[in-house]
DNA sequence: CAATAAATATGAGTGCGCTCATAAATAATT
DNA sequence: AATTATTTATGAGCGCACTCATATTTATTG
């Protein structure tokens, strides 16, 4: 009979994951790592998975232990984007105490320069994002949930406004109509050729304008 | 010395089309039916072009001669169906006379309508269309084509009512705005799982009543 | 009617995203 | 430590969209 001289769980301590965890972070940030250079040197289409797992050391098939699919993984960076979107706004600044047309201007603003550098990939899957996708998988649960988080980032700052009579009760859909202005813009500057996507800035302010316009004739409002 | 006596060329009478042209003709709707069947019964995803090749008929290469990709095989019924809703506006009736809002809306309904019976591959294709192709190729160009038909049309209505004192100058922007609008719209009707759409055909009526009253506004615009 | 030229059809071949049976690595148990 | 159970990595294999050298068909020419 065998003396027990070892615990039954040997990596419970707080600092040290187990090896498996560990790993897992380890090929994950690899993967991430190899697709976005890959994804920016030769864009989404031309970038095949077998040379973004290569370069990550592992296995073809291991990439899907990770990423659901090719798109999915270009998505992470969207994702990415978005969180880091809201952290931004956010943050304690003067940008708090603007006017709302400002801010939600802002808000598109501030996105699309953030995604600037991922411009030439990122076309290619971002539409597809809004799809009505027929599997349900945790992933696209996932993708739900983050869009819930926009959602309810967006309805917070029209709830606020509305308290203060800033605006007419809009309610959930006005945070949608707000998401599609948002989509849209994306959509255009992705279209935009002009030079420093002038086009794009041009329709912006002007969007800002005609919004705050509105807001100043906020008595006249007779929403049912 | 042989005499000639045949004609150089047989085949330029009226009602005698070349046997190539003819074939072409032949094949390219085979092909279009054949997809059209495929797509409706299994999905973009899951009609392969293996099988819309033999069930027109034809080998598997020769799809490729008449479609540059895929896509642009389902596009092409996206396509048909913009040019149906511009000749359905431009048919006369009482339509003809209705406020702008409501012609507009009119024919975003019309469109959602038209496109009904697609839906399941539609979503498929319908936002990929927007997105900049990096290929320039003669098919893309008839897509910019098809783009800049719609523009003008939605142009050649917000003008008329320019001209008329009910909208302020808008332009070409104004246009290219109500194309998103009509844009976003359809992928909003895209996502709804609500019973007969109705979410959809509630948002769409709220923006009519929007527009509506924007316009009985009209006096107080001041565009620079 | 040959003979030649041009357009079109063909299908084996290519690289792709992705799957899956299996092997290897790690954790848990005795 | 040895054994068993669980998780993860592997890469050959699959069906796909799409290409391209070649064969076939159609048109033109003498």
């Amino acid at each position: 009979m065998p003396i027990k001289t070892s615990p039954r769980k040997r990596n419970v301590g707080p600092g040290k994951a187990g090896k498996r965890a560990q790993n897992k972070e380890t090929n994950r940030q690899a993967i991430l790592k190899a697709a976005l250079e890959l994804f920016r040197q030769k864009g989404f289409d031309h970038a095949s998975t077998r040379e973004i797992s290569r370069r990550a050391g592992l296995a073809e098939g291991t990439l899907f232990n990770y990423f659901r699919t090719k798109e999915d993984l270009a998505l992470y960076f969207l994702e990415r984007e978005l969180v880091e979107l809201i952290a931004w706004y956010e943050h304690p600044g003067p940008l708090q105490r603007a006017p709302l047309p400002e801010r939600l201007f802002a808000i598109v603003h501030h996105h699309l320069e953030q995604i600037a550098p991922y411009e030439d990939f990122i076309g290619a899957v971002y539409l597809r994002a809004l799809q009505p996708s027929s599997k349900l998988s945790p992933l696209s649960a996932e993708r739900r949930e983050l869009n819930r988080r926009y959602l309810s980032f967006i309805r917070g700052l029209l709830a606020a406004s509305e308290a203060k009579g800033e605006l007419p009760p809009l309610g959930e859909p006005g945070a949608y109509g707000f998401a599609l202005f948002h989509l849209a813009m994306i959509t255009y500057w992705l279209n935009d050729t002009s030079a420093g996507k002038e086009n794009t800035l041009a329709a912006l302010d002007r969007c800002l304008q005609f919004a705050t316009r509105l807001l100043q004739r906020q008595g006249q409002w007779d929403w049912q």
